[in-house]
DNA sequence: ACAAATTTTTAGATTTGCCTAAATTATAAT
DNA sequence: ATTATAATTTAGGCAAATCTAAAAATTTGT
């Protein structure tokens, strides 16, 4: 293959398998498994190996049969492209629309494949190059370069540390709703006072106000010692 | 059919399909003829034949064998509201993105299709719900009513009148860009001056400085006696 | 009015992306 | 090590949206 820039001749469908992918990658081992692929994307492994053949063939991913996958370096520049899509309009859709972070992932699912370079780094201005996306998430540059932040579980952290809150780990409409029902977002102060032996839930602080959070709650919050936001 | 609200569950294509209808609809007499219709969408009668086929099943066309197609109600509503957010989504680029008139409609014809209610209310709002696109074309407001504008071609009106520029004919890339070159822009005041006798030219006076244009420039300029914009 | 030209439709094939059911390979258990 | 189980792939099919080639209907020209 040529000087195949790619990019402009990927399918929707093939853009969202390479975006799974990579998830599946980061987290775990190296070879993503077929069947979580069709977990996640909730379609049947067979159609997944079809689809791997394929993207096998524009050298988007490294495929050995029953060996699982992984993108190649081509296929990861492309996941990033489209994650870096996905979370500058999910910003847009906070910062600009007065979108609740609960609400802005279906919309980004379909923005993200847009294509347009000039679009996205006019948007990318003209919110001001953030870093992160409502959740606390990392924004890859337009080169899809990024670093992970430094974060912390605040189920990780020992009692009477703390510092802000940066990031959740789910990012579920329903976990969203439920922090806004409590008065949880990025940006608080938390300090953890207590962990109860027999259920592990929290007794923190949050800016000031005391509340109790049970363990699950507290492993899908990520807080950082510093003050950085 | 029962409540069919319909619009979530059209395909892009099918959107296409019922934009190009509407186009098709507005300028000539009532029913649009398949061949037409593949001119425009730069595809073969057969298909559109096939399309049309299932648009008349989902009760969007009224179609009857050989005798071409015309909108439904549904299939009006449909195509104002693409129409709807095609505009804004040009407006947008244009005021926020900094793009140029010409520049907007290949990706306005992406994010057109972007299903999402409040997406499109929040921009409209954002917009600071504008009446018309960047090529003076007005916007449908959220229940598809919009009145075209009381407009004339420049080249329909008598020597020594004049008014403000206020929309394009054509919309091309092409003859954007030649509008630029020469300075010309909506808003701005136009007074045809003289008309050559031998090639349809007109002299006119453009916010003051004097130029030549052809008769066919002129007659892709709207212009409007009021100074409404 | 009737043949010629044009337009439109049908028939049959292709590609993408998915499915089910069956076969194959890998992994785990005894 | 051999069997049972789980994961993966193949085979064959389906629907959407397109195409080409051929047939049918309509329109036009004289």
């Amino acid at each position: 293959m040529y000087f195949c820039v790619n990019k402009y001749l990927m399918t929707r469908s093939e853009e969202n398998y390479i975006k799974t992918i990579f998830h599946l990658g980061r987290k775990g081992t190296q070879e993503v498994a077929t069947n979580a692929i069709a977990e996640l994307m909730e379609t049947k492994p067979s159609s997944v190996t079809d689809m791997i053949k394929r993207l096998s063939e524009k050298d988007l991913v490294n495929y050995k049969r029953y060996q699982g996958v992984s993108l190649t370096d081509l296929g990861n520049k492309t996941a990033l492209g489209i994650i870096r899509k996905h979370r500058l309009w999910e910003v847009f859709l906070v910062e600009k629309l007065d979108f609740s972070w609960d609400e802005v992932h279906e919309v980004a699912e379909q923005l993200e494949h847009i294509k347009s370079d000039k679009l996205i780094d006019s948007l990318d201005k003209l919110l001001a190059y953030p870093k992160f996306d409502p959740h606390g998430d990392p924004i890859p540059d337009k080169n899809g370069g990024f670093k992970e932040r430094d974060r912390e579980l605040l189920s990780e952290v020992p009692i009477n540390t703390g510092g802000v809150c940066v990031g959740v780990k789910d990012s579920s409409a329903t976990f969203l709703k439920f922090l806004d029902k409590n008065g949880i977002a990025l940006g608080n102060q938390i300090k953890v006072m207590e962990i109860e032996e027999f259920d592990g839930s929290l007794n923190i602080e949050i800016d000031g106000r005391k509340m109790q959070i049970s363990h699950v709650i507290a492993s899908n919050l990520y807080i950082k010692a510093s003050d950085e936001i």
